[in-house]
DNA sequence: TTGGATATATCGGTAATTTATATGTATATT
DNA sequence: AATATACATATAAATTACCGATATATCCAA
């Protein structure tokens, strides 16, 4: 399980990035994804999740289509082109935090940057 | 300037670890350290630094003892022995954390843990 | 003598997150 | 047939780390 202190700060990026590579993802879709590239170390709790959709959402960085499943209604996501941006942008910010708290905390050949 | 909200959960893991590897240190000088380090690009706050220090010291992670410099007091922090457990546990955490990101993020060969 | 660097400390507010709760369908188990 | 578990979205209250501002005081250089 990893710290859910470090995990601050990195939904968005990780839900931004998910749509990228993956297209269109709903909601609960996101969080089976993360527990599977994960093996269950990060589970995105529901509270969190789906008020930062609705938030992506409100600043046009993803946009939602509904689908009917039966009688069941899934919320599709995909990225809008700000979105698109949006996850090249905190991809790379997540690789500068990196970078520097590799030389702060000096973690040697177990941290490489290329 | 990097990102306030990645930096989060990871001040105690700094200081822990700049402890370890200085051995003896002050608040001041801990946040000129990790200027340095970052080339400015993360400032600590006083209003997180202190308070911080205080906790890390109730829980016996860190010892303090002051010291005269003229009339001014300054107060040097050290590890104790669970502080050294805790050093090396936080760094341990934080590179697993940034290893689960990378699978996560797919962030490829810019991110290359051993 | 005034400003900037040194040095520690507290406090109010903010914002992301957790935990709990709500609602309902679908499917598998007993 | 009843019950539990998985699917699926959503909100609200409480928590908590952290930021920004403020306070206090010394030292030193211009």
């Amino acid at each position: 399980m990893i710290s859910k202190d470090l995990l601050k700060g990195t939904l968005k990026t990780i839900v931004l990035r998910l749509l990228e590579e993956n297209g269109r993802m709903y909601g609960y879709e996101i969080t089976r994804e993360v527990e599977r590239l994960t093996e269950g170390k990060v589970q995105l709790s529901w509270g969190a999740l789906y008020p930062a959709l609705h938030k992506l959402e409100s600043d046009h960085l993803i946009t939602s289509e509904e689908e009917s499943i039966g009688k069941r209604v899934r919320k599709y996501y995909r990225l809008t082109e700000s979105g698109t941006s949006a996850a090249k942008e905190k991809v790379r910010e997540f690789i500068d935090f990196v970078t520097i708290m590799g030389r702060v905390l000096d973690t040697g050949p177990s941290l490489n940057l290329t």
